[in-house]
DNA sequence: CCATATGTCTGACCTTAGTCAGGCATACCT
DNA sequence: AGGTATGCCTGACTAAGGTCAGACATATGG
């Protein structure tokens, strides 16, 4: 059954990625050099910075800098100081010259004609079909390549990430969110040995997290999990739950429990669906309305 | 609306094939020259001829022959007389060596551990949904890939589909299938502007075809509708049958009649979803039991 | 103000992918 | 038998993609 699964994908990157994939390379090239083309694609209307660039792209400095060169000396491009106020006298941003934009508006063009050409010979039915399937591939597939690794609560990523989470409750708590009147966590309970803090990334963006304190002597907390809206309905909130619940599982704690408020509808009922009761408050948060528990006996 | 289709499509393209597709070549690639890599797999444990690889690879002669070379030279291919009982001298062929086939082994096992690595963060419901999906678009996008074009009767593929269609009928009707006691079709009938002949492609193999006679004075006549086995269900008959009533109309044609087998319930049941009305015999085919009829008026 | 890190750039270099023209042997046609 | 087509091969060549080591200017931390 697995081995028919894995088939399947097989099947399925063969004929699909391979196939489309190099069609859709000779449509978006026409005539230039493909890095250069996929290059002038990425800095986009607005111009973007290098930096971005590279990392959007995954390419060598070096390499980047030199397609960039051909793309000014081609008259399509032009670099310049990145002059956002107070910013980075080094970084550079690329910008599209007139003819550049009009290059960019007929590879625009050209990716949708190509667009066009696969759904243009099926009738309209089988048209509506084939994206509702390439929709469902496409999260699922996006669900699939969010990865999920220990991270200390310090790094940027994971900051932004508890950034991310305390406005989100500010905006749905009745009363909105001072992290004063909440019990505070400090860093270092969410390091090993005293806890963890777990990060979701998705092409390295940060789109997820969730963190447990191993208390001695009592059930270990969960905190923090949340999940960007972008990546919202793929079961990464289940997926850090339940890594968050063997981390504690593995270590030897029996039980996990936490606290949330009764406005994170879907979040009591991800604790639901997930094994956890409802218990008596354990603790004086200012914001739980429930307590649960969930027992992590083998 | 037909802008949200493209854009999803677009959307699709992006991550998918792109990103899938990339991370595929790097796990087939394994340190060696992709290309290499691919003529590895391609050959196969039960090996192939020089000329299959080229068609099926889309190599440049002088191209393959230093690839087989190289590979040749590492020992994991070895390249001889394609001996097949009364065979072509000129022909070569490409078999494994012990190394080779060891090396396309370990190649096998990577592309299932990629397969396996895209469903494994999934939970089991989302695997089946996943692999449902990339069913779904697979079997669409192959019918969107299906190319339908006039052809020559006399050519050697539509040759092919008019022997498979003869092997087919043959089979399925009650008394089997005597060319000579049908009514004979010249190829001379379906060239234009007696009539034409339409070969359906996959990746350059026939896999369907259809003919219309334009009789002087009476209805135009289809004939010889045909779809491969691999590829039934894709709506390629119904996109040959309006293909070939588009051709008849647009030459002044006012109705389309064919006659067709009672064994033949699915092209029966797609005539008369296709808008044809049963009518009374106009020929003394000896195996058509039904006979249909088409208005073309716009 | 110094030492060190970072962002971008240039030059030198290499591999891979691919094209083209012609060569040689075999097959096919008349 | 001779002429032409075909299948595979070699040699010569080119472009594209990509790596690496520094150079240079601008931050950043003490």
């Amino acid at each position: 059954m697995d081995a028919e699964l894995i088939a399947a994908v097989r099947r399925f990157n063969r004929t699909v990625t391979q196939r489309v994939g190099a069609l859709d390379d000779e449509y978006m090239a026409r005539g230039r050099p493909l890095a250069q083309a996929r290059l002038l694609w990425e800095i986009g209307p607005g111009g973007a910075e290098v930096a971005a660039l590279r990392a959007r792209l995954g390419l060598d400095s070096g390499y980047l800098s030199r397609l960039l060169r051909t793309l000014e000396g081609d008259g399509l491009v032009t670099v310049g100081p990145a002059d956002q106020i107070g910013g980075d006298g080094r970084v550079r941003a690329a910008a599209l010259t007139e003819t550049g934009r009009a290059e960019w508006t007929e590879l625009d063009k050209r990716s949708d004609e190509f667009a066009w050409s696969i759904l243009e010979p099926l009738p309209a039915h089988r048209r509506q079909r084939l994206v509702a399937a390439m929709a469902e591939v496409e999260r699922l597939l996006v669900a699939s390549m969010v990865i999920i690794t220990p991270c200390p609560p310090s790094d940027p990523r994971a900051r932004a990430c508890v950034r991310a989470y305390a406005r989100e409750v500010a905006r749905r708590f009745d009363d909105g969110f001072d992290p004063a009147l909440s019990n505070a966590v400090h860093d270092d309970e969410l390091v090993p040995p005293a806890g963890v803090f777990l990060l979701a990334t998705l092409n390295d963006e940060p789109v997820g997290c969730g963190a447990v304190k191993l208390h001695r002597d009592a059930p270990a907390e969960i905190k923090r999990v949340w999940v960007a809206d972008a990546v919202r309905g793929l079961g990464l909130g289940r997926r850090l739950l339940g890594e968050l619940e063997r981390y504690a599982a593995e270590r030897g704690w029996a039980a996990v429990r936490l606290d949330t408020n009764r406005n994170l509808t879907e979040a009591i009922a991800l604790y639901r669906a997930a094994g956890y009761r409802e218990i008596a408050p354990y603790n004086t948060e200012h914001y739980a309305h429930h307590w649960f528990e969930k027992c992590l006996a083998p």
